[in-house]
DNA sequence: ACTGATAGAAATGTCGGACATTATTGTCAG
DNA sequence: CTGACAATAATGTCCGACATTTCTATCAGT
């Protein structure tokens, strides 16, 4: 049978990956809401793949901690508990915290002074504060490239397993104006530490950083 | 078909599971070296699964980060780089040292002072010195109860998955007496730490105590 | 009407076979 | 000895079947 030729050029090649792409796709956008069964049946469907592969899939989604099996029970999209969030945002603290002092004592060797000055600019201007969404999409990509500055591949795969789900836009609504305010203060204050190359200082102010994010997180509604 | 009556109550109700820690028990008892393919064809005929259920055993232990799975290439025990050692290591020293803090911050609750102590008296005595075996078994325990007493479920499943799957052998033959006396003293002052609830000390020991084992783990000839 | 047992339905776990696709190996001409 | 090419081996995917378990809806009894 001809295999799919709807992945055009893209890096998935198995077609559990193609699936899991797909249902991780819904689960982040909202489709598949946390707590919600996945039918292998159902799924068979609307995904063109079989069973097999669909289960593949699952296992693939349950590895990033996407979804939840249980023995006899199938698939489900994992709910997060108000624990559950406290130990993620813990780990983070610790994980990125790291990062920053990594990237901090690294930065000699990189180039990539540039990329961080450009970013301090953006955090001093009004857009982070005004906008909630472009506060959203510059934080993101300072946090990943901080991560990635620390050049410990590990570090950095184990951080992106650590993104909440399905919960970002509830986080989202958390952030008023006074929020951002200190979010793009404490971004730039990181980021000073990292480009003075104070790795103690860095890691100190992202564990600050990232513990407040952990608190804000626990005011999200409609957490089990 | 008759379910295997074999794991009798054991927690590995799925077949996969069985299939998985049986290959996991070969690769760490090395039977199955670093590097070595694993066909589906040959596990099949050890093993009493079927395919699809030793694949599904395959996707667990890829998870688990033990074998690696290339597109259209199969399975192969993961082999370490020297990189690789050094990353992991510096993941260790990042959430076993958080793990220390938090465990010295949370030591009035637990009433594992106990336990504290009499692991403390094991260091302070000479078998741990004379004896590496001794040392072995007594340090892994050691870590793994500081990591249980941080009480982050998290941290804990992230810190099995940084065990040296194969290696752990070579790693035991660099321990010479002096290696071993140092590593006591650490053990003995990470401990003090704790009891004495100093989260930043403990940090710090911890994070040099495995900073060093990363280092001694450098020399294990035969990395790729 | 409510509760608990029970039979039926639904969903998952496992198996075996089949075939396409791809990687590896071995052979042969030059 | 090298490069093209055919043969082999191994993996990726699909399909169908059945056992086992969980879920559900019905029904008897208090």
């Amino acid at each position: 049978m001809k295999l799919r030729e709807s992945n055009q050029a893209d890096g998935l090649r198995k077609a559990a990956d193609v699936a899991a792409a797909e249902i991780r796709r819904q689960i982040q956008e909202g489709f598949l809401a946390p707590g919600q069964r996945l039918i292998e049946a159902e799924l068979i469907g609307q995904l063109p793949v079989s069973r097999s592969t669909l289960r593949e899939a699952f296992l693939k989604l349950a590895a990033d901690g996407l979804i939840e099996l249980q023995h006899q029970r199938g698939a489900c999209v994992r709910r997060m508990t108000r624990a559950d969030l406290a130990e993620l945002f813990q780990m983070r603290e610790c994980l990125e915290g790291y990062a920053a002092a990594l990237a901090a004592q690294r930065i000699k060797q990189h180039s990539s002074r540039v990329w961080l000055l450009e970013a301090r600019a953006v955090w001093l201007a009004d857009d982070v504060l005004d906008n909630e969404l472009t506060h959203m999409e510059n934080n993101v990509p300072l946090h990943d490239g901080i991560v990635a500055m620390a050049g410990n591949k590990r570090l950095q795969s184990a951080l992106k397993l650590l993104e909440l789900p399905g919960y970002r836009l509830q986080f989202l609504r958390l952030l008023d104006r006074a929020q951002r305010t200190v979010s793009a203060r404490q971004h730039i204050d990181i980021i000073d530490a990292v480009l003075a190359g104070k790795p103690v200082q860095a890691e100190k102010l992202m564990r600050a950083h990232v513990r407040r994010a952990g608190e804000l997180a626990q005011l999200i509604p409609g957490l089990a």
